[in-house]
RNA sequence: CGGGAGGUAGCGCAGUUUGGCAGCGCACUGCGUUCGGGACGCAGAGGCCGCGGGUUCAAAUCCCGCCCUCCCGACCA
């Protein structure tokens, strides 16, 4: 991509009307736009990174057989009187609502209802189990206060899975394979996430678990064990910090935390309620077990933000990183563009490409040396390469990694090869 | 929903106390000089002062009502 032609441009300054970091870096670097409190677009660049993030979920959800829909995101008023969730806390409180009469509809916070109608048509016997389904879509929850930038908005991006079980036996297994998956995925992303107990959701005091990742700017509170082998939201904590974890015996500790995801059973409400049976061996028909699983697609990108940055700017890990290369040519101006500087940087350019590298190419005329790097920062592409006719006077270009100090000196023949194994590995 | 702060050019702000030509910096346009960490000079363009009403010869400024944003709290399937 020709940073020229990117439609965005940084901003020097932040925002009036944002505090939190993540907002903050993300507006001025121009990867995504505030419409009202919590809602945000997507910008190219912050586009770039959710379908990353996304295609990291998609990878690991379809790995633990996972099927992709895509459900509508309006809901018919129907579906949920049969839970009772219409004129519940939920459907007041939380869910979007508009028409009238007959034709009011929902716009979907989350999709159980939806989901478990639809399945049931293509669910009759045990041998139609397990099923296990995902969806990554956009959901509308009003927040009676949107707040910290994209970690707690209305309208958001979120992956929900759910597993159709004959057995809770079957259940409880499934339930643990997405807890690797899980923490696969965050690591993934750059982050480090802790398993933590959480309150369940009114149908089980067991199997209900958070993703926290430590963060000054969370809203959560979490005792944790410093290995991560423990730890509990402070809401439903019976431990309290400098107790003794009691799976390793260290101490405990407090802190803030982003819930990245969770997981919990939702057992035989739904499926009771929609009438989703499966008739088992015996003749009988029986509700099928139910599971949720969440992730937060457009908070998640928000908390590798909140970790991965500096002063100066973003710091992307690899994994989910706009471009995986900024290409800088300096030196180039309106009467010099057709210099060596300018027709090295384009042939680096497309070599980069050629060899599948995600290449963002500064090839802006007349901007200085200090705002291509400082935008460079911002932007927080973790691999810079430095075109100008310094280093060409020694047949070389820069090689600079966003997260260190240090620079590499690189013969020009040689640049490309050398960027691509640094990456691969 | 309670408390606090705020809304003036695309962005960041001053001006409001004490009513009197709508200002500054960044970004943008043109010319020239610069050219490895947000350069400089000259010239220029850009405004529903959040919205509506009121007071006044005159309102960004005073009064009344409303909307929006941020922070703290309540809330958070």
């Amino acid at each position: 991509m020709y940073q020229s032609k990117l439609f965005t441009k940084t901003i020097r300054e932040a925002p009036r009307d944002e505090q939190s970091i993540n907002a903050i870096l993300l507006e001025r670097a121009g990867f995504i736009h505030k419409e009202m409190a919590g809602v945000y677009s997507f910008l190219p660049l912050g586009l770039r990174v959710l379908r990353k993030i996304e295609a990291i979920i998609r990878e690991e959800m379809n790995k633990i057989a996972g099927q992709e829909i895509s459900m509508t995101v309006l809901q018919p008023k129907r579906l949920w009187e049969e839970t009772g969730r219409w004129s519940g806390q939920l459907g007041r409180e939380v869910m979007y609502k508009t028409g009238h009469g007959k034709g009011e509809v929902g716009l979907g916070p989350t999709h159980e209802e939806m989901l478990t109608s639809i399945i049931k048509g293509y669910v009759q016997s045990a041998e139609d189990l397990p099923l296990y389904v995902y969806q990554i879509q956009t959901k509308f929850r009003k927040e009676p206060r949107a707040r910290s930038g994209i970690l707690r908005g209305r309208e958001f991006g979120m992956k929900d899975l759910y597993s159709f079980d004959k057995s809770l036996e079957n259940f409880k297994k499934y339930y643990q394979k997405v807890k690797k998956s899980y923490l696969t995925i965050f690591k993934e992303c750059g982050l480090e996430a802790i398993i933590t107990e959480a309150s369940g959701a009114g149908f089980t005091k067991e199997y209900t678990h958070e993703f926290q990742v430590l963060a000054d700017s969370g809203e959560d509170e979490i005792i944790y064990c410093p290995s991560h082998d423990f730890s509990q939201n402070k809401e439903i904590a019976k431990v309290k910090a400098g107790d003794q974890c009691p799976v390793c015996g260290r101490k405990l500790k407090k802190g803030k935390s982003i819930e990245v995801g969770n997981i919990f059973p939702l057992g035989t409400k739904y499926s009771e309620a929609l009438k989703a049976f499966f008739k088992n061996k015996d003749g009988q028909e029986k509700p099928i077990i139910m599971g949720c699983y969440g992730i937060g697609t457009s908070r998640l990108l928000g908390t590798v933000v909140e970790i991965h940055h500096d002063k100066n700017g973003i710091i992307w890990p690899l994994s989910v990183a706009p471009f995986q290369v900024h290409l800088l040519a300096l030196d180039l101006t309106k009467e010099r563009v057709a210099t060596k500087v300018a027709q090295v940087a384009e042939e680096i350019y497309q070599n980069l490409k050629k060899e599948g590298i995600e290449v963002l190419y500064d090839d802006r005329q007349n901007k200085s040396a200090g705002e291509k790097f400082v935008d460079a920062d911002l932007i927080g592409v973790p691999w810079r390469l430095v075109v100008s006719e310094r280093t060409l006077s020694q047949d070389s270009l820069e090689i600079k990694e966003r997260s260190r100090e240090d620079k590499e000196i690189v013969n020009i023949k040689q640049a490309v090869k050398h960027l691509k194994e640094k990456i691969k590995t």
